[in-house]
DNA sequence: GTGTAAATGAGAAGGATTTTCATTTATATT
DNA sequence: AATATAAATGAAAATCCTTCTCATTTACAC
């Protein structure tokens, strides 16, 4: 089935290209950064280098494959698209990152842009924070 | 007046110290990057190093004078902390930066963290979009 | 004035990502 | 199935922003 959706972003099928996908769909956490799905590969015994895992993972994002995250300081994630939009909570110990939507707040952004005078074309909101689990640790 | 705020931060009162603090405090936009400042410097005739405005706003930022903005895919840029907090509207073509202060977001922040079991820390909130200006050019 | 720790500047180093370019591969065409 | 061609790949170099190193200079307490 991956293979249409990358004939329909007109990109040959390769194997890089549907591993990515593959570790992408089948991975443990739904987000990841390059260095994860190289690494993953890598286990999976598939030999690639990671300036493709760069170049296809941002493939994607133009094909609306993939989703990127630009967190503070750090370097880039990225998720598959699920065509839903959604923000993110990060723990800032381990690193979990959790989703929500908040409609209260897709929607107050679309009235302060507005009172601004900006057509509105996109947002980042990313809350930080200690998670349940790293809370119960001391 | 400035010296005194250098001193409480426990740094040395220094040429290089006094004029960061003198271009962020007057000139045309609120929000600059180490680079706006460097080159800020240059123009004042006053010579210095690039590192030691990094270093030097770093510092300021952990004095509290200073807070730094973490914008998608670019470099940082700094601003005066003036103790309010506030977020943040970018316009993707002329980079313009317009602030903004809303309750219900905040708190819907607090209520979404509370709900996941995050003791929220920070949030990061930045709105893209073309402003006013750029609207009219075609 | 002297001493000492802190601050500076220049350049090297760093990390994440992108680019370059020679080689390989997918796919369209015989 | 063989061939042609345009795209994709891997490795290394390059890039961008930022931090570090280290020799020299400076601020400030005595
Ligand atoms: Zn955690
Ligand atoms: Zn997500
Ligand atoms: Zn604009
Ligand atoms: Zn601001």
């Amino acid at each position: 089935m991956e293979s249409q959706d990358l004939r329909k972003a007109g990109l040959k099928v390769t194997l890089p290209r549907l591993k990515v996908l593959e570790i992408l769909e089948t991975a443990d956490h739904r987000h990841l950064s390059a260095e994860d799905v190289y690494k993953a590969m890598l286990e999976m015994g598939e030999e690639i280098g990671l300036a493709t895992v760069y170049r296809v993972l941002t493939q994607f994002e133009g094909a609306g494959l993939v989703s990127r995250l630009s967190i503070e300081g750090g370097h880039a994630v990225f998720e598959l698209e699920d065509g839903s939009h959604h923000d993110h909570l990060l723990c800032v110990r381990c690193h979990r990152i959790e989703e929500f939507v908040d409609e209260v707040i897709e929607q107050r952004q679309q009235v302060i842009a507005a009172e601004k005078g900006f057509e509105m074309t996109d947002h980042s909101l990313y809350i930080y924070g200690v998670c349940k689990h790293c809370q119960k640790e001391k």
